[in-house]
DNA sequence: AATGGAATGGTCAAAGATGGTCTATATTTT
DNA sequence: AAAATATAGACCATCTTTGACCATTCCATT
């Protein structure tokens, strides 16, 4: 397995036993892989970004930490407001599947539910000659009006 | 025998012990059939495609793969398979919004995933000044890419 | 206080590890 | 011979890992 993934795993086990925040170590973490820092701050920045849901706040010097937090929405229809917000009026292709993942980590979508809305906004799905720019916005339209529907479908459960 | 023709028996044996799903490494295939690499690529394309009932998926870099996927010869593959042809290039709003509908009415999607669908073909998520004919072509790309996450619900279960 | 070293974490670019694409050439089939 | 299929190889794209160098903070010593 990748060196990264496991380095993932091993935060997210972390994050789920302490709730909502934990603090490490950098040195010690890499030493505990046996790699360079920096690696650490490779997975961070690739898999703990907000698009994923996560916070990172660091401090160095002596007693220096990385804590992580995850976002925490009290509703669903928090989340869904906080990602169409995100989502704006453009979105690039893996910004766009990021916000996706995170609707399914936190329970909001079911598997299929998350592969289709990926399909969709997937820059396979979207290869056509048009400008970078206009695909985008293209995205960020077809995502919101994804996003949509699964507010509705929320509402309506609680309903 | 030809070397193709070998190594799509290889990959076709190893679904066969494995079940559903494959990964393998492009260059150690390559290396074992003492081929180019790009050769493999030849013959996923040529033989495994949605058409003959499979999907791929890949990475690059380090720790990358290749995954095939081998869609269920049951009759939901049938109709996808179907409907992937009417589907062609190029398909408008209200046909898309009709097959989406019927996948529901056969079953194959529940009814959020048939709404996410209806949303990602709608003529509302797709309206931007592009001619209508780039249209309908973008439209016939996202959906057929919804379609074979379907095709491959079964993976999507597991995940 | 001021200073300098130790203890941290951050950045960025290069190297490494894979897989993808495109095209010219060879081989097989028709 | 022509057309279709198969192979190889050069070049490209993407993801990962490392390392050199930089920035910040703390603490002990002046």
């Amino acid at each position: 397995m990748r060196l990264s993934d496991a380095i993932e795993q091993f935060i997210k086990a972390m994050l789920a036993e302490d709730e909502q925040e934990i603090e490490l170590k950098r040195n010690e973490l890499a030493e505990y892989f046996n790699c360079a820092p920096s690696q650490i701050n490779y997975v961070l920045a690739t898999r703990f970004t907000p698009d994923h849901g996560y916070i990172i706040e660091s401090r160095r010097g002596g007693g220096g930490y990385i804590r992580i937090f995850r976002m925490e929405q009290d509703t669903s229809e928090q989340l869904l407001h906080y990602l169409n917000e995100r989502v704006g009026d453009s979105i690039g292709a893996l910004e766009a599947s990021h916000l996706v993942l995170q609707l399914k980590e936190r329970g909001l979508t079911e598997p299929l539910e998350s592969a289709l809305m990926q399909a969709a906004v997937s820059s396979q799905a979207l290869s056509l000659p048009i400008p970078t720019t206009m695909k985008d916005a293209l995205r960020a339209r077809i995502l919101k009006t994804m996003l949509l529907e699964i507010a509705r479908k929320s509402k309506c459960e609680r309903a």
